[in-house]
DNA sequence: TCCTCCCTGTTC
DNA sequence: GAACAGGGAGGA
């Protein structure tokens, strides 16, 4: 499942292999699979890979095209292809005679500029992942886009704080919404609040501001840890190269419930929140707040 | 503000 | 053959 850890993974695995190059077929193969808001495939047709980023869970190929971009001239030409890879989505690039499997929902065609060819492939096997074809218009009406949160790498715990100010709900739930931060999903804000020793449970706005400094502190820990290990895979993901991460053996409370905690031995307890699975340690993450 | 749904392979 | 995994949209 990727989050910010493993989308940063793809996206450094993923530029070279494509940058400059310029896309000549697009075969969509799962129409549900773009986003309402997003340019036709077609639309991609001529334009040329100048960047491949990231920002939060989204994977961002940046376009820069030969021609006028502007709408006025009746035709919109996308300046970006962003995907959300969601649970399963991987973007691997092949042989250009690669063909595609049964979980592929989009293949490009990319010219090199030695003039060879190569395939790239969006696969997705839970078909939950997003790509979006647009425009600075239309990324200024997607609304995932335009209220998506900072990083936690941009944030200062006076940031975190004010962010967390007034929410009631679980703090875990608060790390979820993509809204108030970038980039947390189920295994980063399990191994975060883990190591902040805040239960997931607490309202968010009755964090301390010394437990916002940990938790940024942990948050932004865990997240270099992470991508310094390419990432984690659970099962499914894989790096824009096919390479597996290495985080999943670090982890302190993701998918341990029912083991002793690594810290005080305790049994870690398991339960849900925001309708996720949810780990963490009783004794470390006590409800009233701890030291 | 919380719940359900989307989707499919794996596990119980 | 049902439960589970889960990010985000949309509805209650």
């Amino acid at each position: 499942m990727p989050e910010l850890p493993e989308v940063v993974t793809i996206a450094r695995t993923l530029k070279p292999q494509v940058i400059d190059c310029r896309i000549r077929v697009v075969k969509l193969l799962r129409a549900a699979t773009l986003h309402k808001l997003s340019l036709p495939p077609d639309s991609l047709i001529g334009v040329k890979i100048a960047d491949v980023t990231q920002r939060g869970k989204l994977l961002l190929i940046k376009l820069e095209s030969a021609v006028d971009s502007s709408c006025e001239s009746g035709k919109c030409i996308p300046d970006t292809l962003a995907v959300h890879l969601r649970m399963t989505g991987r973007m691997v690039v092949h042989a250009i005679d690669t063909e595609p499997n049964s979980h592929t929902k989009c293949t490009f065609d990319l010219e090199r500029p030695d003039g060879s060819m190569v395939r790239m492939f969006f696969d997705d096997m839970r078909a939950f992942g997003i790509l979006m074809f647009a425009d600075q218009s239309i990324m200024a009406k997607w609304s995932f886009w335009t209220e998506l949160g900072p990083e936690p790498f941009d944030l200062d715990p006076a940031g975190l704080a004010a962010r967390l100010a007034g929410r009631r709900p679980a703090i875990k739930a608060v790390l979820l919404d993509q809204r108030v931060l970038a980039g947390i999903g189920n295994i980063y804000a399990d191994e975060s609040l883990f190591q902040a020793g805040i239960h997931p449970e607490r309202p968010a706005a009755s964090l301390t501001t010394e437990e916002c400094d940990r938790l940024l502190a942990a948050m932004v820990d865990v997240l270099r840890r992470s991508i310094a290990a390419c990432g984690s895979s659970i099962r499914d993901y894989r790096d824009a190269n096919g390479n597996a991460g290495a985080f999943q053996n670090s982890f302190a409370a993701y998918g341990r419930g029912g083991q002793d905690c690594k810290i005080c031995g305790s049994k870690m307890e398991k339960t849900k929140v925001a309708g996720r699975a949810t780990v963490y340690c009783p004794n470390c993450q006590t409800k009233n707040g701890k030291a």
